[in-house]
DNA sequence: GGGAATTTGATAGACGTCTATCACAATCTG
DNA sequence: CAGATTGTGATAGACGTCTATCAAATTCCC
């Protein structure tokens, strides 16, 4: 009924307190034999350390760096305002954020900050990764000085990170894929991509996936080459218009990322007669909109808030030293449509 | 830097340890001048009870009671295994839970449990509700004992419950119709849907947004009545066979909740050439096959282990008597096709 | 076997809050 | 103004764990 403590293990074990406490925080000073008789005794009678009791008489308290990149990218500032309401709510945990920002697709930059970050303020960091080697042996280097390290949204592939929480985008692009692929079956006729510049990464991922899909699944729909929108939406809007212009046989429109907003106004631009499906990434206020009179067929999101959350629990779980640490339950490619809407 | 704690309070209150200690804990023999000035001191302060070492020095402990009803339910079950699962996951925060079982529709059954609970031993419940003024009552006296009550996946209308977490089932029925719709896009023909014996409240509530969309968006598909399966396998499968034959135009069929496998039975029965688009409920491993194997097209889904999570946070919440209580994020309509499976 | 080194035990106080008890102060009653 | 009543303060110990210190016991080495 009530769960056994330290004094009950130590009873069993037929040793002291302080043994006890040597072996359970791995101070040295133990005989082999008596730290496996204490170990016996935890084992034996299922002892689990009370963390609250623990962290209460430590003072522990958890801080956490997460570094997002700076810029006009409306997902990552969705995440930032996530975080910050997150971090208002965890800090009667004892959990500390610090939010720190960096110049997007800026290796350089990312491993500049993460090798001033220092152990004695910090006890772990989320990252939206930039891949790159300079980041990857910056991350080897913060292992080394006992700070835990996790990766957000954009993954850093490789044994460096403890862990990664987001969505998989090679299976988003699939996604997208075969969703849009429905919406034109029984047609025959060309797709337009629209990539940003939100991710390299992220986007070639969707590509592959949404051509992968599109080859093997509906080889009637030709995906032309994708457009490079670079978060401009005029850019986006020029481009797009004069591609549907160019070949009246499009019928389904993707786009990656950034640009929806410039989507969308080349979309509102096309005849009444004209119809296209389409699905694009990230729910914001202007995606939803457009799904909302019709323009967007679906919408391929991630949840930010969860991502944060995510992060939070997986890091503070890196640091209680949980073995195995805490299996954080994946993050989906959700799927809106008009009616679903959150 | 360092929260400040209930001497600081006293302190700049001008009061004492025990007065502080009145004042937060609702103890009488406070004259409402001093509860006043404590009350100042917190607000200026920012104080937050330290929960953790109040949970400690109280031998605190959370007892939850989840009800489900039995039977043969697919999801039923594969909740009450998430709810076991997150059992064993709780109790280290001292939160023990137990779980009963009525009999499925039974709204006598379920009321007579809630009547026999004792607030000795319970501290909270979630009921998986039948919708019905006998349960309702039972739950006002439930609270009336001080028992913290939230209703789980199937709602109990009205202002006795505390909360709930669940779908919104009419908005899953709507998402269906334009998720089938699309998919029918450009053809006319009739619908078929499958009802089972799920909950009849979710049921009805699917049908009446999934109609609502047809109607409205996709006027030449046009809904059969619902074959009513009861969970019964050969019984779907034979009448859903039936219909099939009878209207060759049939294009699209939704199945509601339990009798899927009996549908992907008749549908697998179809020539080959007949194309039709299957839209169903539950992501379970028939599902999941049947939407591998190209015979469902689209699965939407809630996910029992986040309503699970969310009933535990949401009973913590309100037992520990935050105000307001913690907005548990809302259960979303999840959508599954072949690519974005989890 | 004696001294040094290592291992173990005992004890005390801390973390922030709760509960209980008793004494003392303030207020009310008549 | 005495006595009853109510409000307040002081103190002690508890919850389960951690940290630190010192003494005692055990082992090791020559």
């Amino acid at each position: 009924m009530t769960r056994p403590t330290i004094h009950d293990v130590a009873r069993v074990a037929g040793v002291s307190l302080s043994t006890v406490d040597r072996v359970l925080n791995d101070r040295e000073g133990v005989r082999e034999k008596t730290r496996s008789r204490v170990l016996e005794a935890i084992g034996n009678l299922g002892f689990e350390r009370n963390l609250a009791a623990a962290n209460l008489s430590r003072k522990r308290r958890y801080r956490l760096c997460f570094i997002l990149p700076e810029g006009e990218n409306s997902f990552m500032r969705a995440l930032e305002a996530d975080l910050a309401e997150e971090a208002a709510a965890v800090l009667r945990d004892f959990t500390v954020i610090e939010t720190r920002k960096v110049p997007a697709f800026d290796a350089g930059a990312l491993a500049d900050l993460l090798r001033g970050l220092d152990p004695e303020a910090v006890d772990g960091v989320a990252m939206v990764a930039t891949d790159a080697t300079v980041v990857r042996i910056a991350v080897r280097e913060l292992r080394a000085r006992g700070i835990a390290v996790v990766t957000l949204v954009s993954d850093l592939p490789g044994p460096e990170k403890q862990g990664f929480v987001g969505i998989d985008n090679v299976q988003a692009g699939r996604t997208a894929g075969s969703l849009l692929g429905r919406f034109c079956r029984g047609r025959s006729g060309r797709i337009a991509m629209v990539s940003g510049s939100m991710l390299v990464r992220d986007h070639a991922e969707r590509r592959l996936g949404f051509e992968q899909v599109l080859r093997t699944e509906f080889p009637d729909q030709t995906p032309l080459a994708p457009i490079e929108g670079r978060d401009d939406k005029n850019r986006v809007r020029e481009q797009l218009s004069a591609q549907l212009a160019e070949y009246p046989d499009i019928i389904g429109v993707y786009s990656m990322g950034a640009g929806n907003r410039g989507a969308a106004e080349a979309l509102a631009d096309l005849p009444p007669g004209r119809d296209v499906a389409v699905v694009v990434h990230e729910l914001t206020p202007y995606s939803r909109e457009a799904l909302l009179d019709g323009t967007f067929d679906a919408v391929l999101h991630q949840n930010s808030r969860r991502e944060v959350q995510g992060a939070i629990a997986l890091l503070r779980g890196l640091l209680d030293d949980q073995t195995p640490p805490p299996a954080v339950e994946p993050i989906r490619v959700e799927i809106y449509m008009r009616d679903n809407l959150p």
